[in-house]
DNA sequence: TACAATATTAAGTAATTGTTAAATGCTGCA
DNA sequence: TGCAGCATTTAACAATTACTTAATATTGTA
């Protein structure tokens, strides 16, 4: 389910994108390299790291003007920056932080270190991933895991659609779902199905979980109430 | 709709605490304070701050242990903590990082270095939940996202008609809008109504919203008045 | 004032959703 | 394989709500 992480080591120092490269490579990533900072953005573009590793001083285009360059792309909006720099200046640091850094390494990095720090930033990136599987809004739990819905404490097991129907309206409580949207997360957009499939479920789970909880919005779709 | 971001500072020693505190508050967070793991522990339970920051040495309990603990709360696995110490001992910081620190600060910290590393953090983190669906007028919001409209604080729905015409006006407050672009605009331009049916739903406004808040031009259009 | 534009109502019409039961599809097990 | 039992979808109709119209009253302005 999850693939190996990716890192994207950008210097202009050989030996240091050698040393990071076979760190990084024991640690199990996958690691690719660039030596500016304009090669580092198109290299990012098709690699699509989670992390860059960033020089501040680079010959063609520095650290800070390409972090600011790649935080405008939008398939990089999660991609972490971390910046290794000699330079330990506060305005460097402080400009880093302002082009969208998320982290200021200083030099000379410490591998072992730095392959903690890495590691951080992958646990708490996938435990996101992980957490989706259990909505707690107090009165009503929703687990993925084990496709039970608790309400107040009681266990209620749900057939397939109608839980993925609830688990969809209870992602985001008070947000009215269109059909369509619905049609499109809950049964997949190719499907197609009569105007009433999606009515028959809802109205299984306000027997199931209770009418107030559902919310119709005329002309629009369905929201779920706490 | 967003709160004031919190941070709980942990350190056993008050002058620390206080200039921590100091540019905390300056840079607009709610700061409070512990000043050993056990109170930190109990203390960010209740308080639940977005961002810890933790001395590594403390009597009663250390940062390292705190951490590990406060790990294990699951009101606080979004709450990232940040490690402030003197010592730079490679296997302190290693261990920091196995308790799950997200961050590792040597001493001295620089004020304007943390707030920055801080405000980067918040930026990530409020990123997830921005949407542009809300008009806030103050007095009035619309809320495109739950369909629901807020007058004085009091929730109101609108049928869909109603709610995109309001949310047409309201979007520029004291515009004119003719009829032909609300015409446009909510019916569509291919559909082909009668003259009436505008000022029959600028009507169930005036009902539902107040009078004074439509201003009709005669020959015009229609505006919307805070 | 006159008259064109807008306001107001109530009632008619259209559109959407709710409900039910039956038909169909699917899965696991004898 | 075939069947039992549940899940899912369909279809027909009812109920509800939204929307539009039409008839009439009122308003604002040249």
């Amino acid at each position: 389910m999850s693939k190996i992480p990716k890192i994207l080591v950008v210097d202009d120092d050989p030996d240091i994108v050698e040393i990071l490269r076979y760190n990084l490579s024991l640690g199990g990533y996958d690691v690719k390299s660039a030596a500016n900072g304009k090669e580092a953005i198109k290299k990012a573009k098709i690699f699509l790291p989670e992390i860059i590793l960033l020089d501040v001083m680079m010959p063609e285009m520095d650290g800070i003007e390409a972090c600011s360059l790649i935080k405008e792309i939008p398939s990089l909006v999660n991609t972490r920056i971390i910046f290794l720099s000699a330079r330990s200046e506060d305005y460097t640091q402080l400009s880093a932080f302002d082009a969208g850094a998320d982290d200021y390494i200083s030099k000379p990095v410490k591998p072992k270190i730095l392959l903690k720090k890495i590691e951080s930033i992958f646990k708490r990136l996938n435990k996101k991933n992980e957490e989706i599987t259990l909505i707690d809004l107090g009165e009503v739990k929703i687990d993925r895991n084990s496709y039970l819905v608790y309400l107040k404490n009681q266990e209620i097991a749900l057939p397939r659609k109608e839980f993925e129907l609830f688990y969809l309206l209870a992602s985001k409580p008070g947000k009215v779902f269109t059909r369509d949207e619905i049609m499109g997360k809950v049964w997949g957009s190719e499907v197609v199905v009569g105007d009433r499939t999606i009515d028959v479920h809802i109205r299984k789970l306000r027997e199931k979980i209770g009418d107030l909880y559902f919310k119709t919005v005329k002309g629009i779709g369905y929201k779920f109430n706490q």
